[in-house]
This record gives C-alpha cells, structure tokens and sequence, in this order.
DNA sequence: GCAGACTTGGAAATCGTTTTCCTGGAGGTC
DNA sequence: GACCTCCAGGAAAACGATTTCCAAGTCTGC
C-alpha cells in the first residue's frame, strides 16, 4: 500500500508538498517540485485513502441514498437522475433499500451518519404511522446536528428540503379528466392503507369525484406492487360489473390490474377503464399503453440531489405537479 | 459532533475502554463499566466515524457496485441481488453508473481503490476492446495488490471471480426451441457490434442454426435497449417479409421490437415470432408474452457478491445456465 | 500463603491525510 | 540600502478511531 509518505520521500519533498500537489490544495507549488511529485505518484501508483481524507478535511464526498426498492423502476429513475447530478459533482452514492422497511429507513440514517456522508436523500413514501416519524426525525436531527444535509423526494414530512409530487392534485386531475370521458363509477386501487402516497393519490381522486357530484368510488386495499394491482383487480373482476373505470395509484398495480383483467376475460379498455400513476418509462410499450399521470422522476431524483448539495437557510419545498396523460387504457363512454 | 473521547469523558473511562464496549472488540470489558459507557454514548448521541475507523482498522466496509445503467431492469435486478447480500452482513454498497462508457468504469475502480472499499462488483457486458481491457485491468491490479477483491457478472475478461451466463449455451437452445417450431428463416436484432455479451447470443444462435443445416439468420446491429430494438424491428419490417422468427439478443430490445411491429400492423406471433433473452420480471406482463432465455440475475448478483465477500486461492468462474421459456410471442409453424 | 496464569483497565503509538504555523528568501517601495 | 510584504516549503499538530503493550488485580492450585 503506497502512501503518501511514499511519494513524497520518492520524489525528495515534505509530506505538506506532496499533499499540495497531488490533492488540490489553495496553495501554490513551484513547478519543479510539482512535476516530481506528480512523477513519484505515477510511478508508485499512489491512490488517495479517502477514509484518512475524510478524517483530516471532516467531510466526505460521498452522498447517502435511501430507496424502498431498487427494482421498482420508480425508484431506479428517481435514483438515476440523483446520482447523474451528484456524478456531475465527482461525488460519490451510497445505496440502501429498504424493502420497504421503515426500521430499515432509520437504520440506515444512522449507518450513513456514521459514514459521514455529506447529504442523505430520502426517497418514497413515508408511512402514516407517528412513532416512526418521530424515530426518523430524531435520528435526522442528530444528523444534521453534525452537519449533514437532508433531502426528500416525497412527503414533507420530516422538516427538510422536498421535492414534493403533486399526488392529491394529480390524481383529481385525473378523475376530472375519467370523469370527462364519461365514467361515473369507479374503484380505485388504493394500495396499503398506512403508505401517504397511496392515501393522498386516493383522496385528491376522491375528493374530486365528490366535487364533481359523483357517488363515491369503491375503494380496494392491497399491497404497492404489481401484485398488490393483481390481486385487488382480481377481486374487483369477480364481484361487480357496474364499475366502468378502475384508477390504480401506480402504474406497477395498474400493470397488475391490466394482466388480472386479461386473465379473466375483462377487456381494456371496452369493458373496464385502467388509468394509474407516474408514467414509468418501462412501461410505456404496454398493450393497452396506460393513462396515467406523469411526473418527471428523473428530474426529481436530480432536483432533490441538488437540493441536498447546495444548502440554504429556509427548509425549501418544491411542488412538482403530475401531468394527466390519456391513452388507450381508458375509453370515452358514449 | 460528539466523539469517542468525549464519550470517554463522560463515563470517566479511558479512550481504550470505551472503544471496546462500543465498537466489537475480542477484549471484555466489566459490567459496571460496560454500563456506564453505553449510558454515556446513548446520552450524547454518540455515532462512531467510519472513517477514522477504516483508517484504523486498515479496511472499511464499503461495496463498490458498477453497473451500466440502473433504469435498465437488468442491472436493477443484479443490483438487487447483490445489495441483499451485503446488507445480510452489515455492509454498505457504494454504486456507480457508467452509462456504457468504459472510460467511467475506469475511474470509478480507481475512485473506489481510493476508498478503500472492501470490494468491487463489475457488472454487465464488456466491450471488445483490447485496450480499454487492458487498462481496466490494469487499474483492478492495482486495487488487489492493496487488498481489494474483485468479483464480477459477465464475461471473464478480467482474471477475477465471475458469474458467467451462458450467453452463448443460452442463445443456442434457443435457437433449437425456436426451429423445433417450425422456424426456419430468421433475424437477430444483435446490438452493438463491440458488445460482447451481445456477441455471445448472437454467436450461440448463429452456430446453433448452422448445426441444424438452417440459413444464415440476417443481422441487424444497433443499440442494446429498447430503442435500438425498436429501431432493428422497424428496419426490419419495411424490409423482407420472408423472415418468420426475430430474435432480439435482450428482452428489452425485444420489448421494443415488438412496440415496432405493432405500430406497423405486422402481428406478433401471428406474423412474426419474437424472441428475446433474460427474462426481466418487469416485463413479464407484455402482451404476447415474450418467449426468452431465463436467467437468474438476482442470484446472479447476490452470487457474485458473495465470491468477492469469500475470496479463495483461486479464481473462480461459475457458469449460469439460461432456461429457455416459450410463451405466447413465439407461434408453432404448421 | 504464594507462584503463576488470567483478566481488566489505561497510556500511548498508529493509521494516512490535511492544515496551521513557522522560517527563510525574493521582490517591491521609499 | 533598510524595511515590509509575499510566497514557497517544511515541521508538526490535528482528525477519531483501534490496538499494542504494560501494570495492577483476581483467581487457581498446591
């Protein structure tokens, strides 16, 4: 292991110089020193230790990134765009999953805490339950104590900066738009009953079908995922049949719902309506291709990355607003 | 920010004793002092520093991943497996994305020597160039001799431990599946000509076909996603119409072929057989189903995080095969 | 009751950098 | 030419842990 004591004994300098040199430093150094220097490090092969760097300078450059699931392409768009800004800055991403996990969440806080990490970015939806709130909240706190940053894309539930999805507002604005084509009963495939996300993509649909003096959809709980989508269209299909649209809060249930419907002989969108949420890019070739509501992930994951890096004195909340995108899941009722 | 010393302090023990009630140590430590230090690190909110503790301890415990392209499901789900693994031991994954240029998988090797992370996952496909090989190569010498493990999923360019898929094995059975249907004239949307993993299938499939005494399937490159499969598809279309059976060397290449016959009314399967290679859960619900070559990639990923966790004497090359999977994309011809 | 083994606690060295001082020389001004 | 300022270079003190070594007890066995 080459050290930097190496080079700078190789190169016939004071350890400071070879420090100057070779780790950008405000100091100048006189171009001869500086090339043998530069000269002794090629030859040894020096690499930095990050970890002494990181004791002697008090910060790293590595950013912490908390998501539920790495496979759920809205987390991987999300993550995308944020490590493309924190590339951008020569930074570095630590990734944890929580699997949905809310202990998980803290524990990783607290990892990524011990790490030094210069900023913490919180992906997805919190869960509506106050004790962990209160839990993870402390553990920021103790964070930013030390002087990390926070960021969340999601709920601004936990006093940092957020980049916060129009779900409520989304979602009504889909239900104006269903409700335009003509549908006047729906179910909503509302996910787990604690998730925010799901609970606030729920009610702003509700709320705007109420509005709108429309009788009350039928709401059916399930699991977040493309199974959760499944089950819940399942046991939908079996029961009524006066439903004409069926809203999933995203589009992985709503892609569940899809293949639920399929399998039983439910047309879509001739004898059911599919509309869902966030308009992943992946799912874009479906068959029927799904109306949704698109929000920009990517540039999400990106703004709430520059968020965390660029501090400022006043917590900032930036609403992002959903745009209601129709296709051909949902059909115009004559 | 509270240090072990103030811990110390505060419990009115030494630095030395603090340190071996906290932070796993082989020595004991008395009850009543036990005690008293874990009273005082949970009053102050003591958080140990990783990096003073790396650079004590001579090793941190930090994965470094490197993916292409986290969006892409494929290396979402290696990702996912990998991850698991390292957080089934308590270690944190450091994650870059190259987006495909050789050049940033370079330097992050070289960014995570520098943190002296404890290993490094190389994922996804090399390309056929001898000499950025060679100096990826170069720079994972340099990562090994100061102690770093390698391990990687993929082709074994580099002289470390891999999971191998039998891309080439794969592609082949295929191919003799597919001709078992009665196909005879065939296309192979092959990706990027460098590519290797993309060589292998098509490779594998071309051989397989010569075997069998059938023509030479036409080839057509382009890029290895979803649009450089939309993009062959298409060309393809306009072109001859004698083809009966389209093999897109990935899944989400074939997800975008199909996007391109549908758009140009040629039916899938009635027209054309597809077929593609990985079988991405995500896509499990395309209509028609895509028939495909499965690979475990989850498994994959958290094998190849366990070769690197268990370094042996040797290195290690462990073969995966595919499992064909027909389904509704690919049509008998009678 | 005592030698030897084992245990527990602390002082201090160490890990590899950065950074603060300090020093000596060069350059500028009057 | 004296004085002041500026600057490149080096010695040494952090940074926050771990760990080696040493000293002082505490057991054990006879």
């Amino acid at each position: 292991m080459v050290t930097l004591e190496d080079v700078a004994k190789h190169a016939g300098v004071s350890l400071a110089t070879a420090s100057r040199v070779l780790n950008g430093s405000t100091r100048q150094v006189g171009a001869p020193l500086r090339a043998k220097v530069e000269m002794a490090a090629e030859q040894l092969g020096y690499r930095a230790n990050v970890a002494a760097q990181t004791l002697a300078r008090g910060a790293g450059n590595v950013i912490g990134l908390v998501v539920h699931d790495l496979v759920d392409p809205y987390f991987a768009a999300i993550a995308d765009g944020a490590m493309r800004v924190a590339e951008s800055r020569g930074l570095m991403v630590m990734v944890g999953t929580t699997h949905r996990d809310p202990e998980r969440e803290i524990a990783y806080v607290s990892t990524l805490n011990a790490q030094r990490v210069r900023a913490v970015l919180l992906t997805g939806s919190r869960l509506d339950d106050v004790q962990v709130t209160r839990r993870l909240r402390q553990e920021l706190d103790r964070y930013r104590e030390s002087g990390g940053q926070v960021a969340c894309v999601g709920q601004d539930l936990l006093g940092a900066d957020t980049v916060a999805p129009g779900n409520a507002e989304g979602a009504a604005e889909l239900a104006r738009a269903l409700a335009g084509l003509g549908h006047r009963r729906f179910a909503v495939l509302a996910g787990p009953a604690g998730l925010v996300t799901a609970r606030d993509r729920t009610t702003g649909f509700r709320g705007a079908l109420a509005a709108l003096g429309l009788p009350e959809p039928r709401i059916v709980h399930g699991t977040f995922d493309r199974d959760g989508g499944y089950a819940a269209a399942a046991g939908l299909a079996e029961a009524g049949k006066e439903i004409t649209c069926v809203f999933a809060v995203n589009d992985v249930m709503a892609m569940g719902a899809l293949a639920a419907f399929r399998d039983r002989g439910v047309r879509v969108p001739q004898d059911v309506s599919v509309a869902g949420f966030d308009d992943i890019a992946t799912l874009r070739d479906l068959v029927p291709s799904l109306s949704t509501v698109r929000l920009p992930l990517a540039d999400m994951g990106a703004r709430a990355m520059e968020l965390a890096l660029d501090p400022a004195e006043r917590v900032r909340i930036e609403r992002v607003a959903g745009e209601v995108v129709i296709r051909e899941s949902t059909r115009r009722l004559e």
